[in-house]
Formats: C-alpha cells, structure tokens, sequence
DNA sequence: CTGAATCCCTGCCGATACTG
DNA sequence: CAGTATCGGCAGGGATTCAG
C-alpha cells in the first residue's frame, strides 16, 4: 500500500488542482486519528446507544467532546442520529454500514496496539536508558 | 473487537493499578493517529531513506516535526537510525520488522479512506446542505 | 546534511453555565 | 437529558537560528 499511499499522498510534482483531493484524504485520515473517534465507533459497533450511555461508557470524555465527535461523525455519515420527541428528550445513536466497514478497518490497528504494546513500552524503556547515560 | 477494545479501554470499575496499563494503550495508540507518523512509516516501507529524502519525499512536513516524528519512532523500536560518519554526515532510517507488521496493520485504514473517501465527502456535503437551510 | 533550541501563535479541549 | 456558547489554559507544530 506504501506506493499507492503516497501516489495518493505525495504533493510533489501534481496539478494544483489535484491537491485539494488530497488535502481531503488527510482529512478524512484525520478522522480516523481523531482522540475519540475510535472509542465512540467502537463503543457502538455492539448495537445502538443514547448520549447519556456513551458518555458513561467512554470514560473520561468530556460532554463537549462527546457532543463535538458525535455531531462530525454524524456529518460524515459513519452514525446516524435519531431524537425522539419525548420529555425528558433521549437521543439514539447507531453505526451506519459505513460506521460498521470503518470499525472494523481500524480494528486490526487496535489488535496491533494489543499485541505489540509490550514490546514498544520495553523498546522506550531501552532506549531512554541509553540516552539518560 | 469492539468488546476486546472497550475491556482494554474503559476505565469504569477497573482497580486504580489496572488504570496505567490502559493509559499506555492509549498511549501507543496516540502514536498511530499522530499526524505525520502514517506518513513516514508509509514512506519507509519501501526501503530505507536518509533524512533529507525523506523531507522531500512527505510534503508538508517541517525539519522540526520530521526529527522529532523520526526520535519517537526509533524510541519505540519502529525503525532504526544509522548515522554515517562521513562529510557531509549521513543518516539512514530504516523500519524494523515491529514497523513493517505495523505499517500492515495500518493500511487496512489507508485503504478504506482511499475507498469510501468520496462517499464521506457526499454525506459532509449533504449534511452541510440540510444544516444550512 | 542532521538535529537541537528558542520563539510564538493557533486551535484543541476541558470546565462551566445556560437553553429546550 | 441533550445540546450550545463562552472562556481560558496549554500543547502542537511552524519558522528560524545555532551547533556538530
């Protein structure tokens, strides 16, 4: 994928008129390397959840950058948003198949982080041992 | 997954000594959303470049942000860094295998953004539509 | 050619308070 | 309960300069 990554990537040497296009792929990657992205598409890959849920099951997001992430993935049609006009009010949200093809993109990045995160924490370690001599 | 990723994220009702593992999963995971990392890991993956070639080879990036993307990297035990002692100097970066198996894990992602790029830039554009009126 | 250090500014994000 | 608006701190990252 490297080659086509940067065939996809590279500004160098491309019509003007071709960088806007990737402009929007670093976008869209942006996306994906957004702090709370990852965790609200999986938190919902199991089924639907309302606002309050999610905010319980994400530890640690704040009610703005729940309603921030929420709303922009919703724009980017990766979960859609459903209110129900009741008192108190409850809002739904759920993966689109979008939403589902993304999850399950980004999981084989979460298995690596799994799998190798040992190995990058000892590979710290090692080096700032050297460099602190 | 999605359960596997949320049993090793969420924070709720875990023991305060269980509490740092996930922050370092978090951590590790960081590191793959950073902005420029995908970019030099990708550039890489075809073979080992040299510092200058790699500042040509991914636009946009500053000399500050290439060195210190480049020290993190090699911290983590990503790639490795050869310094030549000539004149003028030379230096070599490289992936390690940890970065190949990396570099494959994440272009699952790549790959996705290259092929439902243009159907979220519909859902922006028609979501914008709606919310303009 | 690499890379470290300084300056500085922009934008992210948390906290808080207010509407429906 | 769900969402918006405002403020403020602080970190990311660009430009520049100095060193080996």
């Amino acid at each position: 994928m490297d080659a086509a990554l940067r065939a996809e990537l590279d500004l160098r040497g491309v019509s003007p008129d071709c960088r806007q296009t990737i402009e929007l792929v670093r976008d869209v990657l942006a996306r994906v390397g957004d702090k709370w992205t990852v965790l609200v598409i999986s938190a919902l890959a199991s089924g639907p959840l309302r606002f309050g849920a999610l905010h319980e099951e994400i530890a640690g997001i704040s009610h703005r950058m729940l309603t921030r992430t929420l709303r922009s993935l919703t724009r980017d049609g990766l979960l859609t948003r459903t209110p129900y006009a009741e008192m108190p009010p409850r809002v739904e949200y759920a993966l689109t198949p979008l939403g589902h093809s993304l999850n399950e993109a980004v999981s084989g990045v979460v298995r690596w982080v799994q799998k190798h995160q040992p190995e990058v924490i000892d590979n710290r370690l090692a080096f700032d041992q050297v460099a602190g001599t």
